[in-house]
DNA sequence: ATACTAATTAGTAATAATTCTTATTTAGGA
DNA sequence: TCCTAAATAAGAATTATTACTAATTAGTAT
């Protein structure tokens, strides 16, 4: 049978829209503030299937919890090591990062996951 | 005071440099069959603190645990999504990478964390 | 050698993030 | 309407890691 639409997974959906790369936590959070009835299983479940399908992005970062992201563009993330945010990160593609074989260890890419760590400009302007 | 010299803290270094890239459970058994006492707590305490001061380098991955890696050129790592091993990229460091910056966040880049994603070798011939 | 003191330790408890389990409910097709 | 597979709620379990605390240790000064 094939995937459901499911009144959940649009809810999850629709709070990831609403949040600024949240995790998974206060995706739950959010959604269970209108429908405290809902799992939280079912909020992890469901952000993995739809970061899956590419509705939606799923970014591992060094530190934390895994965030998820509704930008639908390719782009770059920049962690801020005194804060913890996570912002979209206005830098063009590298496209020699897209383009890196390794013949060496004829180990076949097929993806690479980039994250640019430093300190934001609200903590910069503290220090 | 400062740092101390300790046997664990020795142990802990020689069981990364003998493991390819341990998660730190691997270290711990590794250092527990010789010394059975020795703590879980103050493995992972010790590999942190040698990660601070650079004598190993910690990865932190898409997924799975963190590990530990003693080589000390800096390098680029793969990781196979079948088997979930990690290798040492045979990828000459892009000069690009280090050079990035990000006026339009006015975000101070500091570092940043690649991980190249794919089939190992191993993995490829079997399917 | 002994004593001093802060760093480190072992052992345990606690935490955080996520996944698993099971019984129940739901959606869509026959 | 009935059937069945998919999805759900609720909570237990798991995994990885850190926090806590009393006892021990390393390095230095006596």
């Amino acid at each position: 049978m094939e995937r459901r639409n499911t009144i959940q997974r649009q809810l999850v959906a629709d709070a990831v829209c609403r949040l600024d790369h949240p995790q998974a936590e206060e995706v739950y959070e959010l959604v269970a503030r209108e429908h405290p009835h809902i799992s939280k299983a079912t909020v992890y479940r469901n952000l993995n299937l739809l970061a899956e399908d590419g509705t939606i992005g799923k970014l591992h970062l060094c530190e934390g919890a895994d965030r998820f992201d509704f930008r639908p563009e390719k782009h770059y993330h920049l962690r801020c090591k005194k804060c913890g945010k996570v912002f979209d990160a206005h830098i063009p593609l590298l496209p020699e990062l897209e383009q890196v074989t390794d013949e060496a260890d004829r180990f076949c890419i097929e993806s690479y996951q980039l994250e640019f760590i430093g300190v934001c400009a609200a903590c910069n302007k503290q220090a």
